[in-house]
DNA sequence: GTCATACTACTCGGATAAGAACTGTCCGAGTGGGGTAGG
DNA sequence: CCTACCCCACTCGGACAGTTCTTATCCGAGTAGTATGAC
């Protein structure tokens, strides 16, 4: 899986901690974990993409988050950085098998493919039934000092 | 997720229905399934490393069973095709940040890391709950004509 | 006829390329703010 | 002093390389069966 997810999801719960109303840059933010910007920015687009930020443009821009926490399950992260196919995506190893039929569609059939699938599925459903505050929430609990101290960091950034 | 994976459990259910004690090639499994015969011998090596299958050379050789299709798991058929690591590492992203302790060890302390293993923890779960004896016995009460078939596809197939 | 031997055909196994996907970088389009000149 | 305009710095967005992983291929090591020749 690509790490952009890792790297997506955290600066969502950075963004939430930020001033309200505040834009934060993708150079900010690669600043503040030690990344890449201009890969971080990729990343992030696809999260506008999926509607999860909004962007804007020049001077005082930047990404802010385009719904409460709360609107947002790890799925919908997950699906905006991996794109919205199957990992185990069945190719129909069947159809060429003897038998094979081209007009029958192997992900209905295939029992291997169901398996897979019921697998998949349930971590889906894991993942969808998680959104951004309970991870904020726990955070919070368990490290009471982080959101002013992200707060004050990302204010304090050095610019370079 | 390697495709390789659906190629692996197609071939054991395959070999489960070869004539018993009988060693089949992976040139007759590719010939079966339209599949590049020497990548596919690739990924056989990979179960035979795994103990799920086992190999012998020469004339009359090929690959069988090691051991019952119930005591073969699709996660174990998985760890053996993709590895055993994680698909999503935590990459210690908070290593870096404000207040990051390089010794802490954060696939146990950060949050993200913990709500995505929960996830990829199910999935795991579900794949190692079934066994491909199950998905043989499904596909047998389905299909029944499927083991009889495959036998006799497998014996007659034309010799390049 | 029987046995030992060498040979051949066959199969796995690992080392070796080609391709794709992920990762990383760069520059242009657009935007908002601030400076400046005029009224 | 106020206002309108222009310029500039800043930021996102998409187009362009580098690197790693997946996919695919090839040839050598080893083996079992077979043919051959001697006894």
């Amino acid at each position: 899986m690509s790490e952009g997810v890792e790297w997506a999801l955290h600066s969502c719960l950075t963004l939430s901690w930020a001033e309200p109303g505040q834009a934060v840059t993708a150079t900010k933010l690669a600043a503040f974990y030690d990344l890449p910007a201009a890969y971080l920015n990729k990343q992030l687009q696809a999260l506008v993409r999926a509607e999860i930020l909004t962007s804007t443009s020049g001077p005082r821009g930047g990404f802010r988050l385009a719904r409460d926490l709360k609107q947002i399950t790890l799925m919908d992260v997950v699906a905006a950085i991996e794109g919205p196919q199957d990992a185990f995506r069945c190719q129909g190893i069947l159809r060429a098998a003897p038998g094979g039929d081209p007009e029958t569609d192997y992900l209905k059939t295939c029992v291997v493919s169901q398996a897979m699938a019921r697998a998949e599925l349930a971590w889906r459903r894991e993942l969808a039934a998680q959104t951004l505050a309970d991870i904020r929430d726990t955070v919070e609990s368990r490290f009471p000092r982080t959101p002013e101290s992200t707060r004050h960091r990302l204010t304090n950034l050095r610019r370079p």
